[in-house]
DNA sequence: CTGTTAGCGCGTTCAT
DNA sequence: ATGAACGCGCTAACAG
């Protein structure tokens, strides 16, 4: 136990204690130079008396390393983003690092000032799911790779930027599970969460640029989309593809528009959770039933979506293996430059995990398979 | 922008650029003292020209203060604790402060290193749900109050513990829901994510005992169960409380198991978004429908509980609240703790926020509601 | 108003 | 094998 003090000991005092040299304690308590087993007993058991701790602020102020990785997500709590930081914090627990994390609500500015704190805390590195779109949007992370700091992206690319990054191809996710769709004969396939933009361009190519300039992994998704259609020349509409703002309750609204159609969609491929409940409520309001008359896919597995009545197929992400493996890039990345300044790293380079299309029941054929059927 | 470098320019640095001495450039930059406005230009020019910014680290170790703050959960993947961290977060970060979040795996021993972690960093304060059961168990908080660093537990109290903590009334909340179960005429209720103990007490002091023994938030709904049952003088039986490891595919096997009972259960109280899906599991696999045949509640109200066939009456947690008052409180203990070290804090409290009891419609009546009383 | 000086706690030569 | 002395970058009294 130690006394009623409230300022810590220091390696001074564990040394009046132990009555040795400043230096010896510090030695035996840093575990570093050599030490006589007696004295360093003696050392051990001042600090264990006096109940010393080890100042990680002065210790990394004479290193100049804190063993401190700094995380930034759009949302700690979305559970996506969730298990991306557990996969982080434990691979980097285990090396001796921990972890600072930020959310930065999606909002570019507050990455900036994210990116800011972590430089004024002197991490060691620095794992971001950036908002930034391109080279030119994403100084601020070239200003802490200037300093010395090791960055890696993970979910999200920066086109331009030089840097490794642990992603997954949503583009191949996404055209995988649309053809999945269209393997059980479906033509017409509602795009749910798209572009969040005004007005409803009708050509593919402003669809995609709003996308693809609002959030990477947005665009890439609507691509995959794409290389689907073309795949099975399957001519693309855009009034079915979802356009505004990204929320449930615009998803729903989105969805029962497209159920409203002429030629309403047969399935839909939902690229958010929230994409999916919004389909769900729209659904369910216009009295379709689920696989029998309408398809669904959607992004990110849920333990839900295995329990409702039909389970749903979706597409799972490695959420916690994007973290280890970002943590783990960087931890090495920051060993290697603990040799020299001119460290021999590697080319950067995407490192992408594998997703699964977990299928379950909620894909089935459309009541009026092929041709010129409708329905009803 | 700034040169090549890879050190970050220093305060000294400054100075030499803007021709003045170093503690003028510290105050200009550090924002204190007084520094004439033409200097103070000339200073601020110069530290943006090389790219100058602040060393938290070596201002910590001059103030002693460090605005960071330490959380501790059992698992940040967990939307439970995903939506709390980002309470605190929010709230923490409009004052300047950053978090550092540790998770323990709901393990003591790690929990216990989390707080040495944040010992050694010089957090300002800890925001803890602990896995500690009593006083005896939580000395590693002990440690870290008596180094003068403020503590706020969160979603867990520990008793005997004198420190703040902000929590939800999970007895009462508990009780509330069982009572409307017991209001829609049920009479045998099935208690879902109990004790992870072997065997199966008979006696209702056993199982609380189990319950209390390994997680507090378990021992209080159990507790609250227990409490709507007495309430309404239906007698307590073992067989229809949950008793083992605390997973779902446990929950299904418990939920299977009541189900096949001479007199099963003809409403679940779920106590866990897990215990939940277990049973959602169980039930479909009895054939039986939720509602019609057994009517459901439970715990952690989640965006797929309203999109379900049909919609799930839930018990609503404010995470976000729960977090950023706890964020509050210790930030408020940090300003008080600020002037000297007798604080004139107020007696330490529980700080209870309100959960809602989402109606939806998995509460209906049971299909044979006690012989005499149907009406309809 | 400004510059000088002394720490904060620890790591790290360099003699001894 | 051990201790003295200096520096990390910054804040904070203190003179001037």
């Amino acid at each position: 136990m130690m006394s009623e003090r409230s300022v810590p000991p220091t390696i001074s005092e564990v040394a009046a204690e132990a009555g040795v040299g400043r230096s010896t304690a510090a030695r035996t308590l840093g575990g570093y130079g050599y030490v006589s087993p007696e004295v360093r007993e003696r050392v051990l058991a001042a600090a264990e008396r006096i109940g010393y701790r080890t100042n990680a602020l002065a210790r990394s102020m004479s290193t100049g390393v804190s063993h401190t990785l700094g995380v930034i997500v759009a949302d700690i709590a979305n559970p996506f983003f969730g298990g991306v930081v557990r996969g982080i914090s434990d691979a980097s627990r285990s090396r001796g690092f921990d972890t600072l994390v930020l959310s930065t609500h999606e909002d570019l500015d507050e990455e900036v000032a994210a990116i800011n704190v972590l430089i004024d805390k002197r991490v060691d590195g620095i794992i971001v799911a950036s908002a930034a779109l391109d080279a030119a949007s994403a100084s601020h992370i070239e200003q802490a790779r200037a300093r010395g700091i090791k960055v890696v992206l993970v979910d999200r690319a920066v086109p331009g930027l030089d840097l490794d990054a642990v992603l997954i191809d949503n583009r191949a996710a996404a055209r995988g599970a649309v053809a999945r769709l269209v393997d059980a004969r479906h033509r017409r396939i509602g795009f749910v969460w798209g572009p969040p933009i005004e007005g409803r361009p009708r050509r593919r190519r402003d669809l995609v640029d709003g996308a693809v300039r609002n959030l990477w992994t947005d665009g890439e998704r609507l691509q995959g989309y794409l290389d689907a259609l073309d795949d099975e020349g399957i001519v693309f509409d855009a009034d079915l593809v979802m356009v505004g703002a990204k929320t449930e309750e615009h998803a729903q609204a989105e969805v029962a528009r497209m159920l409203a159609l002429p030629d309403p969609p047969t399935a839909l491929f939902c690229t958010e959770n929230d994409a999916m409940t919004g389909s769900l409520r729209a659904i369910r309001e216009s009295g379709l039933r689920i696989a029998e008359d309408i398809s669904l896919i959607g992004f990110d597995d849920s333990s839900w979506a295995a329990v409702i009545e039909p389970p749903l197929t979706m597409i799972e992400q490695p959420t916690l293996a994007l973290g280890a493996k970002a943590a783990e890039i960087l931890l090495g990345a920051i060993d290697a430059g603990e040799g020299r300044s001119a460290a021999p790293r590697g080319p950067s380079a995407f490192h992408t995990l594998e997703t699964r299309l977990v299928e379950r029941a909620s894909v089935r054929r459309p009541r009026a398979a092929d041709g010129s059927a409708r329905r009803g």
